[in-house]
Parts: structure tokens; sequence; C-alpha cells
DNA sequence: TCATAGGTGTACCGATCTGTTATCTTTTTC
DNA sequence: GAAAAAGATAACAGATCGGTACACCTATGA
């Protein structure tokens, strides 16, 4: 039991301050919601700042994990078959009960300035995304594996956004047949039509 | 000089908002920063809240006049031109020295709740903004208008947002060309069907 | 000239903010 | 079993939070 009330902490500030904000979140709340005293809260992280980043860390770790393990099971074995797969998950995700939006971008939203660390770790997850992407991309034979890779994080965040903003899943649908298009246009080089239509 | 101060009041508060976040301003410092008395303040207007949605409704009407004229000038007179300049007045928004990411995002992220008057009133900005995406791809003789209108506001919200956090214009780019393929395959119709929605 | 409406300045309310301190209790470790 | 580490409790500091109260100023129009 020795770190283990140090990530409990960062479990349950993660819950609050996904549904109530970073900045609208106090440390007297915190101590409501986890039990866990503020003399340790202090003792681990010397600042709410810090512990944001913890947080911020648990949570790149767990999205990450959650995502590429649904991209792996959802998309069979092909690169391209995962990549398409992205927005199945994107859209389980959305329509999960409690969804609420990437804490990344809220997080960069609300620690906006360049410099901040808080936001750099939000833009670091991002870029963790775009090499994966960029992977898989190159994986799948595309001639320019990291602009495709960028165009689909494109599609993902875009899709994000507007899920947390109308509480639809909808968003998944659309960026998913934008991806389709994307991925005919890159990767099947032979003149005609890019066919939609194909089964995964 | 009527109704001046008041309109004086939501534009620097307009600023002050953006560049600082909602929850992170406080109305003492609006004071500062406005000039405006606190007591002018809420004669005008009964809670922060309040002051926050007449800030939002200034935002949308400057971004969308901004943003149909950068369409309309860059666009030339096809509709189809139209919607490829929108990518073109993002790339020159994200370029511009003061840079901040979309209001409405911001918003929204700091207040998700479903039924919260500024997180619908952000997600207004975005229908709307749809809406009038549809239109020019109806005017440009897309089948399924609404379906590529949404997939171009995916890429519109999806560049806003990497544009914010890596505070770069590179964004602008990536979406152009996505944009550009989708609008080929949704119009430049040679053979098979394009698509537009992906059934399940 | 005078009432009125919009504005300012300032002090204040109770609550909450981040962060600290001192004292006491529990748990771990040797 | 005792030292040492970790945690709980609670009060506190100094600032700020959203919002109110009150006295005063100033321009307008009848």
């Amino acid at each position: 039991m020795r770190q283990n009330k140090r990530d409990e902490l960062v479990r349950k500030a993660l819950d609050t301050f996904y549904k109530n904000g970073f900045t609208a979140t106090g440390m007297d709340m915190l101590v409501k919601e986890t039990g866990v005293s503020k003399t340790s809260m202090y003792k681990h992280f010397r600042t709410k700042d810090e512990l944001i980043l913890a947080v911020l860390r648990l949570r790149d770790e767990r999205f990450r994990d959650w995502l590429y393990r649904r991209m792996d099971d959802l998309g069979g074995e092909s690169a391209r078959g995962k990549l398409i797969a992205l927005f199945d998950a994107l859209g389980e995700w959305f329509g999960e009960t409690y969804f609420q939006g990437c804490m990344f971008i809220k997080a960069s939203a609300e620690f906006q300035k360049e410099d901040c660390p808080i936001n750099m770790q939000s833009a670091e997850h991002k870029r963790i995304l775009l090499d994966y992407f960029a992977g898989l991309c190159a994986e799948a034979g595309a001639e320019n594996p990291r602009d495709l890779a960028y165009q689909l994080l494109i599609l993902k965040e875009g899709a994000i956004i507007l899920a947390a903003m109308k509480h639809t899943t909808e968003p998944a649908i659309h960026a998913k047949a934008a991806a389709q298009v994307l991925l005919a246009s890159a990767l099947d080089k032979q003149g005609s039509a890019p066919s939609a239509t194909a089964a995964e």
C-alpha cells in the first residue's frame, strides 16, 4: 500500500475534473469527492496544476490503451481496417452514458497558453496519436502517410467536438464516411472513382 | 450614448473571456479590464451567465459575418469554390497573432451540461454553420448536401482544435486537402455513386 | 429648473479559492 | 514492540468568487 493512495487520488480526481472542469473544481471539492485529505494531496503534488498533469497522464494511458485495443478488435488484420475502425470505436465512445468529450481538448481550452505545461501535455497526446495513425497509414501503403494521418486526426477531433456539444453519436458516422473516401482516394490508386461501399 | 455602455461592456468582456477563459475570469477582473463599473454590469445583466450569453451572441455575429465574407471573397462565384475557400479563411484565422481557438468550443468545454444555456447556444452556432454549408452543398449539386456539409463541418472543427493546441496554421492545409477529396467524390460523379452515409 | 435614468465608486456579504500549519491517529517496517 | 512514515482532521491565511447596497455624479428632456 505504498503508492496506492496517490493513485487512488489521481483516479478519482480524474472523474471529478472530467465532470466539473479543471478551474471550476476546487481542492476542497476534491477532498469531498475523493475521500483523500488535503494534507495528503499536497504531500503528493505541490500544486493543483501538478495534480492535473498527473490526471492527464493517466487519461492518456487509459484512452490510448482502450482506443488501440478497439481498433485492433474491430478493424481486423489490415492497417486500413484498423483506421476505419477508429471511427467505429469513436461511435462506441460517444454512445456511452457518461460521455463527456475529450479531456485534452477541455484542458487545452482552459489552459491555452502555448508554454503552459497542461496545454503542452494535451498537444503531446494528440501528437502521439498522429504518430500512431501515421504508422498505420504507412503500413496501409499510403504515399504520404503523415498527411493522410493528419486528415484522419482532424476528422477524429472534429467528430469529438460535435458529439460532445450536441450529445449525439452521429458525428462518428459522418467522420467514418469521410475517412472511407479519404482512404480510398489515397490508397486505391487506379484512377477510377473510389467506392465507399466496401464492407468491413 | 444610450446603449453604448452595454455594448462596450460586451465587446470588451469578449476579449477578456477569450483570453482568460470564462470560469477563470471574475467580475472584478472585468471591472478592471473593461472600465465598466460592477453596478452597471449588474444593471444590464442579472448574472455572469447572462453576460456570457451576450458575449457569445456577439461572437456568433462577428464570426459568421467574417467567415461568410471571406468565403465569398476567396471562393469566387461557385458554391464549391466557396466551400473550399472556407479552409483558406481558416488558415488566415489560424495565422492571426492572437488566434485563440473557437470561443464556442471553449464555452462548451467549460459548460458541458446538455441543458445549460451556454452549451445550447454554442451548439446552435454550429448548427447555423451546418445549415449554411448544407445550402452551399446543395447549390453545388451534392446528392446528400447535409451529409457532405456535416463532413466539412467536422473538418473545420478538427482543424480549429489542432490549430489552437499546437499553435500552427498547418491543420488548415490538411483540412483543405481532405475537403477537396470529399467534394470531388461527392460532386464529380463519373461512374459509381458518391458515398454519403454509411449505413451500419 | 428639476425629475429621471444611467453611470461611478466603494464597501460589504458569505462563500470559496489555493495552499499551510499543527496536532492526532493509523499503518508500515525493522 | 517501537520508530518512522503516511494519513486524517481541522483551523487558518490571504485572496478572490458572484452578487448587493448605498451614496453620489451627470446628462438629458419636458
